[in-house]
DNA sequence: ACCTTGTTGACACCGGTTACCATAATAGCT
DNA sequence: AGCTATTATGGTAACCGGTGTCAACAAGGT
């Protein structure tokens, strides 16, 4: 009775065992086949009788088999794993291309693995690299603002792993990119507010160093530009994407004299901290001010009046970005449609926007 | 020049060659040890020689050599994948989940794969087993309500997958359950709408057959009735989680006579529905209706007044499914601590509440 | 000399894949 | 017809990079 502290050689050792699932060899062996060409069933071989074929299939069928994906993945050398790389502040945006990848990925064999990393670390290139490098991934989808950093995406072609960019602006080739027209949808919200007769117009812009907070604060001015309208410097003022940065933002915009009548934000969070600022200020909304947002994120429709805001189709291009990189490999189609690189956003109005007071009349 | 359309024998065959990382064969001779060996000190054998161990360590240092891990599962018959099984109506709640998750899995080798399911559908329970079973997976997290399912954890007992389930009350023993207090965390809400001098709360519920929507009604009926408080069925409204459904309980609570005082919605998102609806009526808030959510999403904050919710320590909880489930495999400190079990959901005072106007002055 | 105990290695195995080869079937040629 | 060239088909064995089993060997205790 001695013997009680036995060590175990290893901490997994106490996992369950393996369970009694058919592998390829029982496959074989009930087809009467040889392993081989149960992988080539397997992988859609074009080199094998139809005949030869269909008693496989119909074994495989009625044993349920299904091939082993760690040892596909150990004798390939490659994993069937799509990763989801991003370091974003908006966790709404994260959830809607998970979404959209996941639609994307309900046919095939793919899971989804998701991975923040941060940017601002200096460790993080060694981060995705090593990530990559052992998980050997299949592809990867990584979004802005991280996308835009071109050295990842070298980083992905030195490691042999596929991989899909998203972002505001075609920062790489077709087939590695996904990207919305930031620009033209802002200069299509702005000029909605100058059709309504508003002529001071605020701005909230995203960080500095985003290339979707440059496309739309451009959108911006050059619809301003476009009107003929000219506004002090004043009227801008930077955000970072967060709600408490619109708050800071707003306060500082809505301390001017004369006020903005309207104020544009990059993205909704921001929207949504205008629109807070106004009601601590005791301003109603649209009456006093009016706002535009960006994203339609669940936000948008929440808030008292709903937000006006430009709906970026994001769980699309989720979806889309997980279609390329699966392309050609999970061919279900025979027709291999291109999958479309570039998406439109749209104005949505709801009720924060109304023509302005004339004070002048 | 005529050998043009050749067919490949398989449709994966056009991936990149693998990588030139060393193995564990390499470190093995490096070393001048077997592969055994090296296997013994990547796995922290105790029964090693410390000398051995030293020599061994120092080659990989310098080789930067890492396992692979598609042939550790293969060998393992195991994945050193954590997944996260949901189907969810809140969007935020995953995510907070996930963030706590990858936070405890930040310095393991395992990666997080999500999973949403379709509770509702008829072959969801196959659909796991197959995903269990085919990723090995080394473990799950689930989230509420599916986490509420007992065939589901039978199931993860079955193909031998490790598993903690989320939720509002323990379901299971503490080693498989994270468990809010979410009926005390309501009791304590409607104790201090009660002591703001509220006599009229109406109640919008969560979803008949969660298990979370029962224990917040249980809290809130057991608060009144404390209180000494009757009041009649038509002050409750089911709600379904959702903003679209909040609005609607809203509207039933809202037009009644007289109107409650004060509404108690089961999560933020209907709360934020409540006061979408007491704004479409003209109706001020707090000052002619207070409300109080629960689960202090970020919608809660941000809407106008900022919403009086309760805190649902979400992501602590994730991070610590994740740690019960690592417990003892990872173990990095050779403490193990016992990870807790029970979360408590605590009352953030905000805005949205405030003594009704009293009319009978 | 014998039994422990600690330390290490040889070898088979996990479940797929590919390279290479053998055989059969078909076509093309004299 | 007879023979070879070519293609179609499928088998064998090695391999991917780890892990478990079990035996071997050394050192120390009795």
């Amino acid at each position: 009775m001695a013997t009680t502290a036995k060590k175990r050689e290893s901490a997994t050792a106490n996992l369950p065992a393996t369970t009694g699932k058919p592998t390829i060899n029982d496959i074989a062996r009930l087809a009467g086949v040889s392993k081989k060409t149960v992988s080539r069933v397997i992988n859609r071989s074009p080199l094998l009788n139809e005949k030869t074929r269909e008693r496989v299939e119909a074994v495989i069928q009625e044993t349920g088999y299904v091939p082993n994906p760690q040892a596909r993945a150990l004798a390939l050398g490659r994993n069937f794993l799509i990763g989801l790389i991003y370091d974003n502040p908006n966790a709404q945006m994260i959830l809607n291309v998970q979404q959209g990848i996941l639609e994307a990925l309900r046919d095939t064999d793919c899971e989804l693995v998701v991975r923040p990393v941060d940017r601002g670390s200096a460790t993080m290139l060694d981060d995705i690299r090593s990530f990559l490098e052992r998980q050997r991934l299949f592809g990867v989808v990584i979004l802005p603002p991280v996308s835009e950093n071109d050295l990842i995406a070298k980083l992905c072609d030195e490691v042999g792993c596929r991989y899909v960019r998203m972002g505001s602006a075609m920062l790489d080739n077709a087939a590695h990119m996904v990207a919305s027209n930031d620009r033209d949808a802002v200069v299509d919200a702005v000029r909605y507010l100058i059709a309504q007769d508003h002529k001071r117009i605020g701005l909230v812009t995203g960080p500095h160093g985003f290339r979707s907070a440059r496309e739309r604060r451009e959108g911006f001015e050059f619809a301003l530009a476009e009107a003929g309208i000219k506004l002090p410097r004043s009227l801008i003022a930077e955000g970072h994407y967060t709600f408490e940065s619109g708050i800071t933002a707003a306060d500082s915009l809505l301390a001017l004299s004369p006020r903005p009548t309207a104020i544009f934000a990059c993205n909704d969070e921001m929207a949504a901290g205008v629109l807070f600022a106004a009601r601590e200020r005791g301003l109603g909304v649209p009456e006093d001010l009016s706002i535009i947002g960006f994203d339609d994120t669940p936000i948008a429709p929440r808030v008292w009046p709903p937000l006006t805001t430009v709906r970026w189709p994001i769980v699309a291009m989720g979806r889309s970005a997980a279609l390329k990189l699966i392309n050609g490999i999970f061919a279900h189609s025979e027709i291999e449609e291109e999958e479309p690189s570039t998406f439109f956003s749209t104005l949505i109005r709801r009720g924060s926007v109304a023509p302005p007071k004339k004070d002048k009349t």
